[in-house]
DNA sequence: TTGTTAATGAAAACTATTTTCATTAACAGA
DNA sequence: TCTGTTAATGAAAATAGTTTTCATTAACAA
């Protein structure tokens, strides 16, 4: 049993292996603060481990979606996002703001308080309502940046 | 000059001319509340003119959204979503809800004048602070529904 | 009615993602 | 530490949604 992350717990716990292309993934991801395609992630994690392939790559990010470790997005790109999830490290829960034109994507913490009260009260009325049991939410504003406008 | 359907006027004022698969691809999105793919158009538009190709509705759909006749949402499933803006015809402003086992999306309006107002107080904030010029937003909630729960 | 030009459809191309399958590595138990 | 089981892996092929190409057609201004 290897070198253990902070991570490692979560991931042993819903049965699966600690590997070392996952490791080298989500340390990709933990050293960045932007929103990585699979590619990008590829890439990055190329350079270090030239044998880990894009398969694997998209094979690890489902797995962390689905533990909750990354979250997914698209911005309308035509490529999936990822970003690790704030809860897991020192991160901050946040929004995005997206330049529709040059696509730029701007992670804003402001209101974050004022949106969460308002979430808390949504998401309380519609899982009565509709007997869904909510676990996430997307809050995304898009216009023009000050580069594009 | 053909018959005037309530678009032709915004349509042609954006240059674009008045076409036998334009309309019938808007007619399809307006007597539907389904979001539709761009297949499924293509599929309710080929039963009345089977000369109409796919093709064409991907460019129809670019065209409407870029002149906000219609938003494209993506649910997750792969592929993407129409649904006529609601300030074109009788349709509320809506938000989704969306399961995430059985992709059912629900349509909701309870709590949007609430949610309205956030909205505002946020676009007024993130407009001044990053310099963005807001043209809409994305609200929409996840997770299991009655059946899948 | 006619000329200009945008719109169209079919086929091919593209691109992100998923599947297949033979090989390799993680790790539980000895 | 060694070993067997089984999940994880990588390369290549397949898939699927969407976009491009190009020759033809239709909208509509004059």
């Amino acid at each position: 049993m290897r070198n253990d992350n902070w991570w490692c717990g979560r991931f042993r716990g819903c049965g699966y292996k600690v590997t070392v292309p996952r490791e080298a993934i989500l340390e990709v991801l933990s050293l960045t603060d932007k929103h990585l395609s699979a590619e990008d992630i590829y890439l990055a994690v190329h350079k270090k481990y030239p044998a880990i392939g894009l398969t694997t790559v998209y094979r690890t990010l489902d797995i962390l979606v689905s533990i909750g470790l990354i979250y997914k997005f698209d911005f309308g790109d035509g490529r999936a996002r990822f970003e690790l999830a704030e809860d897991s490290k020192g991160k901050k829960h946040h929004h995005h703001l997206i330049c529709t034109k040059c696509g730029r994507i701007i992670d804003y913490t402001d209101f974050i308080d004022d949106e969460f009260e308002l979430l808390q009260l949504v998401e309380k009325g519609l899982s009565k309502k509709y007997n869904f049991k909510i676990s996430g939410h997307l809050i995304q504003f898009c216009g023009l940046c000050d580069k594009c406008r």
